[in-house]
DNA sequence: TTTAGGG
DNA sequence: CCCTAAA
């Protein structure tokens, strides 16, 4: 039984266009920005979210006698399934038909949880793998997958202790700010909420809302809303389970936008200042920071140290190259051995619905089927192929999933047409180890654009070749600026703020080297002829007669061009590389050459004769 | 801004 | 193609 939700995790993608050099104007570099901050939303994210919403769904449903993995329940229910998918969220069972395996994706994203009353849900996120959804560790905890308190936490069990509850309680102080919600709200507050466990990165709620009240003022009736979506959970063996959530969440699931937290948890957003207070949510961002800026900072620095990453200009190559690459989630439910004892009493949360579980414990398995990584900024070189691309984006979303999942990189679209050329990101299936990279995509992808660090590094750019390929780029070593990749979460943007992008970005308006575009025969012809008529002093006087509609040919690249062609007229035949020029222009090339400057040096020297 | 040349 | 000193 499988509930199949598509989420509307979107990346708004940005793709700033390509504006002539030094015309960027500042507002349209902040409104980048902003978008890329707000559009931040990193897996475990989603995936806590997701169990939040399995909760409010079970909440809400009637059949209340399922368990979470029955069959019969509605919310689970192959009509809902359907109806989601009729309704536009896209069936990503066909999308994963034909994936051989996707075991190793509901293992990734497993989610254990308990709940009890009034607990609270914190995800922990030290690996995609290892979120935790915990609901009132006072009384017990579950993990799913390995030990996510790897620090601090060896005070929990992983299996639970019928002291437990007792013996968190003991130790653990609860913090004047919940202390607060409590005799505001009369909801008792969690345990959790000890500095004890803040340490070890708990993620607060995955609250997501559009509005940045709850997260951002927790003690001003926040928790009236975290409370809202309290859902009991009353299992057959009498323990009452709890699972705070936002009822938000639904709503916002269905929406394709969510507006995340890390823009709303900003310090300055917690009017309290108490350093007991804040390492809930400050946890949660030096959680994000970990799973995201340290992974990156190397290479991060070391791109901008070569200046041609910034976190707001350019992503690409001005062209229309943009990558988009996708993720899918599934999500499941499911019940499961891990027994969950103890805990006592019943619900006392008002409003709330019960549910008996047949099993001791449940968890809710979420497999991530579909969403948007955040963004991508690739570093590639010139010279690169669709297979280094590929394996430099598979690398890139490896690494923000933290290696949690295996993805599997599929390209859309030829690498002839740049403009559309994406890649979908796919679990990749265990049992085929199939390369990732085919031999037919090791073909040159000229006409991408590398960054500027690709330049003055490494060999020529290669000529490109449209007929043949003496120059395949067969055994082409993937440069080392391949691997220079960078992600850039959203979250990091204030940090990479560090970077010049005030005012004007150097990268914005210089950075980016042009798109290689070989000179054709006609544009050859045409050069010579000019040349031959103006001579070759006159480059802005040929560009204007030859070239005036050719906005990407300046008179400078018609300089160069001729020198080139002089260079290869000089040489033999066998050693030209490009299209070929036909020798009779060559010829004339040679002949206009010597005759401009031969007129030349009569002029220099004394001007008067001419 | 253009030229002229080196990288 | 890029970068730039010079003009």
């Amino acid at each position: 039984m499988v509930l199949q939700k598509r989420l509307g995790y979107e990346f708004n993608g940005y793709q700033v266009p390509n504006v002539p050099r030094g015309s960027r104007s500042t507002r349209g570099k902040r409104c980048v920005r902003k978008r890329v901050v707000e559009n931040d939303m990193c897996a475990f994210e989603l995936l806590a979210s997701v169990a939040g919403e399995l909760l409010l769904e079970k909440e809400s449903s009637p059949a209340q006698s399922d368990t979470i993995t029955g069959g019969s329940n509605p919310m689970f229910s192959k009509d809902k399934v359907k109806e989601e998918q009729d309704d536009g969220l896209n069936s990503y069972e066909d999308e994963l038909r034909g994936q051989k395996s996707c075991d190793h994706v509901s293992r990734a994203s497993k989610i254990g949880f308990q709940g009890q009353e009034h607990g609270c849900i914190f995800t922990e996120c030290l690996h995609p793998s290892s979120i935790v959804i915990i609901s009132d560790p006072s009384e017990k905890v579950t993990f799913a997958e390995e030990s996510v308190f790897s620090r601090n936490k060896s005070e929990f069990a992983r299996s639970p202790r019928p002291d437990q509850g007792k013996f968190m309680e003991d130790r653990i102080p609860t913090p004047p700010q919940f202390e607060r919600q409590k005799n505001a709200d009369g909801i008792v507050p969690s345990p959790c909420f000890s500095e004890d466990l803040m340490e070890v990165d708990i993620k607060p709620p995955p609250l997501v809302s559009s509005s940045s009240s709850i997260e951002t003022s927790p003690k001003s009736g926040s928790h009236m809303e975290y409370a809202a979506g309290i859902a009991d959970y009353e299992k057959s063996s009498s323990c009452n389970q709890t699972v705070i959530v936002d009822r938000r969440i639904r709503k916002l699931l269905a929406s394709k936008f969510w507006k995340v937290g890390p823009t709303l948890l900003k310090d300055g957003d917690f009017s309290d200042k108490d350093e007991d207070v804040k390492p809930l949510f400050y946890s949660r961002k030096m959680c994000y920071k970990r799973q995201r800026t340290q992974k990156f900072s190397f290479k991060r620095k070391k791109l901008f140290q070569r200046g041609s990453i910034s976190s707001c200009d350019l992503p690409y190559n001005g062209e229309g190259l943009s990558c988009s690459p996708e993720i899918h989630i599934k999500g499941e439910a499911s019940s499961s051995e891990t027994g969950v004892h103890g805990g006592n009493g019943t619900s006392s949360s008002p409003g709330a619905q019960k549910f008996a579980f047949d099993s001791d414990d449940y968890h809710v398995k979420l497999s991530i089927k579909s969403f948007k990584v955040p963004e991508l900024f690739i570093e590639i070189p010139e010279t690169a192929t669709i297979g280094s691309l590929k394996r430099t984006v598979m690398e890139a979303v490896t690494a923000i999933l933290g290696g949690g999942l295996r993805i599997g990189v599929h390209l859309q679209g030829r690498s002839d047409e740049l403009e559309s050329l994406r890649f979908t990101l796919e679990p990749n299936s265990l049992q085929s180890p199939k390369p990732l990279i085919s031999n037919n995509e090791d073909a040159p992808l000229l006409p991408i654009s590398p960054p500027p660090a690709a330049r003055r590094r490494g060999s020529q750019p290669g000529q490109l070749s449209s007929q043949g390929g003496h120059h395949s780029a067969g055994g082409e070593a993937e440069p080392p600026d391949s691997k220079a990749l960078v992600p850039v979460p959203a979250a990091d943007a204030e940090a990479l703020a560090v970077f010049p992008l005030h005012g004007k970005s150097r990268r914005s308006e210089t950075g980016q080297r042009r798109v290689r575009r070989p000179f054709s025969v006609s544009e050859v012809e045409a050069l010579v002829h000019a040349v031959e008529k103006l001579g070759t002093g006159r480059w802005r006087d040929v560009k204007i007669c030859a070239f005036d509609s050719a906005k990407h040919r300046t008179y400078v690249d018609l300089k160069d061009k001729w020198k080139t062609l002089v260079h290869t007229a000089r040489i033999s035949p066998q050693r030209r590389r490009g299209e070929p020029v036909p020798q009779e222009l060559l010829d004339r090339v040679l002949s206009a050459h010597a005759y401009w400057s031969q007129q030349q040096a009569k002029a220099e020297p004394c001007p008067r004769l001419t």
